[in-house]
DNA sequence: TGCATATTATAAACATTGTTCAGGAGAAAT
DNA sequence: ATTTCTCCTGAACAATGTTTATAATATGCA
């Protein structure tokens, strides 16, 4: 019943036993979940296959997990608490243009890191029902999409102190250009092969090397002087 | 037996309709197919939905289309032969900027308003086998990745006319570069929801606008003067 | 026409998914 | 000791893509 929901009040001891035995449990599950899930994308992580794993039965897993959806977000998730604490790390630097500049290549290079993780983010299947909370009003913004949050403060604050050109006086447009950009070079390093990156010029180019271009790019587009 | 491919030795008369209708069914099952997948995605379009559909059993399919997969592969080729219309008409531009910026233009509206085709192909379902044609040295270029060659090119040719600052020096690298903001662009449009927008900044941006504002940075940043 | 052959559609099955549910085995509480 | 609660299982269900034996039909040819 209580998903994730933990209850506040816990009288007897054996209770903490049941719970901590029960979180132990769950985080078992998105262990091995997690493992197929970096591997081989969505569609690898098979119930049955999870069950197998843990030994016991597929049913069991619907007792700590709604469904299939909810145990990748939530494993999703948890890796994003990473993503955050890395992006706020950059949050240290003072200088605006050295801030954004840390926050993109962080940014990036966990999507590089993570591409399961990101594609699934970006390009969820069509056939994911939204979660409520998302669209209510007024909720807590979701930890994967707090983020973009961070960037854009970052680029107001960046716009406060007068570095971006005047003919650029929207915020959200800057963050917005920015991460698109940003995105995008980390969906030609995640979905791009061989064959693709032919056609585009014979040289091997690195994804630092695209990475530089877009910060030049947008340095000297965005950036006075 | 013979999949796509057209006997070259036609010889009765009989056989001429045969393969008409067979072209004729093959439409069919595409069209029906296409409603589905644009409005709802790859995991709406059933072989039994469709079957229905064309009053056919599911099984049918299978002489018309080796599997699921070649049937959306099929779809999304044909309606890309628009696309790669679309993007060659900005070849009669002579001026290199302004062809640039038509190009990208075509792509990136192609992109909005075919938001299941172009997600599927820049982050297909990771259990889609890769064909084995595309890895295949020397095959001619797939249809849906021409475009992106055609970028290039005409990169390549601005480049020849001395337009782009000295400091980027290699064409591959613009075009990657210009390529990932605008599917960042497009992306933004097509897989970020109210919710997202928000965190942003609470203005209603439109594409539009994020659009011209790449526009400007990637004419800023790359171009001379 | 009549027969052989090739094409095509069907119905039924199969395998694999996610998911549900009735019931049982124990532990916990009273 | 009895009740209650939690957890797990095994079996089932529904929906998916896919295969196959079989029947129906059309074609080609004598």
């Amino acid at each position: 019943m209580s998903q994730t929901v933990t209850d506040s009040q816990i009288s007897s001891v054996s209770e903490m036993r049941r719970e901590r035995e029960r979180a132990e449990m769950t985080e078992r599950i998105m262990d091995v979940a997690r493992t197929m899930f970096v591997q081989d994308g969505y569609e690898a992580v098979t119930l049955r296959k999870i069950a197998l794993a843990i030994e016991y039965s597929p049913g069991a897993i619907y007792q700590y997990f709604k469904d299939k959806q909810s145990l990748i977000r939530a494993i999703i998730l948890k890796d994003q608490q990473d993503l955050r604490a890395q992006i706020m790390e950059s949050m240290l630097i003072e200088e605006p243009r050295a801030r954004l500049i840390e926050m993109a290549r962080r940014y990036a290079q966990w999507g590089v890191s993570h591409p399961n993780h990101y594609l699934l983010l970006l390009a969820p299947p069509s056939n994911w029902a939204r979660q409520e909370d998302e669209l209510r009003q007024g909720a807590p913004i979701p930890l994967e999409r707090e983020t973009v949050k961070i960037l854009y403060e970052s680029v107001k604050d960046a716009m406060r102190r007068g570095i971006f050109k005047e003919k650029f006086c929207d915020p959200s447009l800057i963050a917005a250009t920015m991460w698109a950009g940003i995105h995008g070079v980390i969906m030609l390093e995640i979905s791009m092969t061989e064959c693709d990156r032919a056609l585009i010029g014979d040289k091997n180019i690195s994804f630092e090397a695209r990475f530089e271009t877009l910060k030049e790019v947008f340095l000297e587009g965005f950036v006075k002087e």
